[in-house]
DNA sequence: CAGTCTAAAATTTGATCATATTCTGCGGCT
DNA sequence: AGCCGCAGAATATGATCAAATTTTAGACTG
């Protein structure tokens, strides 16, 4: 399903089914406080961005956005404020907002910054991971092997960021845990479109390396592992990319 | 003066003086095409972050600075989001927003990534400068220089900003800088304390390296003094944090 | 009687929405 | 080409409601 998030007055909001996204949010956890509308719009739309469900180029209205979610402008723009902040959307000269188109420039400057922050919070993360947490990285690992196989793609983004988000946990490093967050968000659209293009075949897949390094709680192995493996993904990012940018 | 950005209703909104920040941005530039409310409330409080003008652990309410920058809730709500998300604020569980404050913790990992990126950066921008930047940079330093003889720390800080921020945009990096550009809001603040505790005077300043290494065009050498001023800022800083965080 | 703990009222602040206004780009018309 | 005018969209406001904090008043205890 590919949604069109332009157009709004697809479905001139009626009394009906008002705020989806809330109510969705409320009944999983009874004890939840209740998350604020802009907040939960956010988790959707940074969600839709992570795992490549709006590729680049593509346009993003804030009237779309709250038809689309049931909710009202003001959370909406909230949202996207701060997902444009944090490079997951643009903000055009218009006034308009798309999700951006990676160039080869900006893409190596993210392999830079993602090899100097992602290795830190490997090796940080090497020096006090638990057994346990290990044990989960494999499951998360395996159940990443089983996206591949099957062609899964979403599968696929959905684990792979599942186990860097786990790994990265581990470091107990917020301020960088947080920088590399955000760096995901930027080459989220353009994962999908290799997928896409290349299926999930050929995916690289250095996690074994670095689940070893880590159950020997091995910093520099693990260091080295993750750069392989940023290098390795990112280098089928610029394999899709125009020549130019 | 200090402004008490908290305590709305202190100047109920009569339709006497409107829209201080929007008229003033529309006069400066009569050819700028008005940007919108919520991006000049934005780089307003940007300023007052990055210049010290907030102390860690002040409240920002959004109403009061609706009633101090004559705007409605809805831009400034926008504004307040993206300076959440750059890490220039802290939205807390109560809903309400501070400005953050340091801890230890915080500040080495900020030494960390400003160290990979801003380095990175100075190395970049001394295979490309040209010497009329030079010449440029060596003017903001002397500005720099007076500032802190004078004891002017609101000087200071705004020369030394500008000064990087000249710098980083030789680099021709976007990715890089805005990176650069979100770290400097987190100790923003803090830096303002440590001047305020120990004055101007030992101030660190280590760009007479810097410069010599940019006219060298010296990657290395303006990279190690990068490194050096980073390390001697980032000090400072620690000296005034809780030993705890 | 002083101290203090608590419950209710008052106040502050945040969250959201509906609506009015302004901007932008497009297409037709001269 | 240049000039309307229209439709889609972004921008901004103020009203309204809800949540959280502070204040106040009273009751209970030692």
């Amino acid at each position: 399903m590919h949604w069109t998030l332009t157009q709004a007055g697809w479905l001139r909001r009626r009394g009906a089914a008002r705020n989806v996204v809330k109510n969705a949010a409320e009944k999983s956890a009874p004890s939840a406080p209740a998350l604020p509308v802009h907040e939960t719009v956010y988790q959707a739309l940074r969600a839709r961005v992570l795992f490549g469900e709006m590729t680049p180029g593509q346009a993003v209205t804030i009237q779309g956005i709250a038809a689309a979610l049931e909710a009202g402008m003001t959370p909406v723009r909230e949202a996207i404020r701060r997902l444009i902040s944090e490079g997951a959307l643009v903000f055009q000269d218009n006034r308009r907002v798309i999700v951006p188109v990676l160039t080869l420039d900006d893409l190596e400057q993210l392999v830079f910054v993602r090899k100097s922050i992602e290795v830190e919070l490997a090796r940080r993360a090497a020096r006090q991971i638990s057994p346990d947490l290990v044990q989960e990285l494999e499951q998360i690992d395996a159940a990443l092997d089983g996206a591949i196989s099957n062609g899964d793609v979403a599968g696929y983004l959905a684990q792979n960021h599942r186990f860097h988000t786990a790994l990265y946990a581990q470091a107990n490093a917020p301020v960088l845990t947080d920088q590399a967050e955000r760096l995901w968000l930027r080459f989220g659209p353009s994962l999908r479109v290799v997928c896409g293009r290349f299926g999930t075949q050929n995916l690289p897949d250095r996690h074994k390396e670095l689940l070893v390094a880590l159950s020997r709680r091995d910093p520099e192995a693990a260091a080295e592992a993750m750069a392989q493996d940023i290098d390795q993904g990112m280098e089928q990012i610029a394999a899709v990319l125009q020549p130019n940018g």
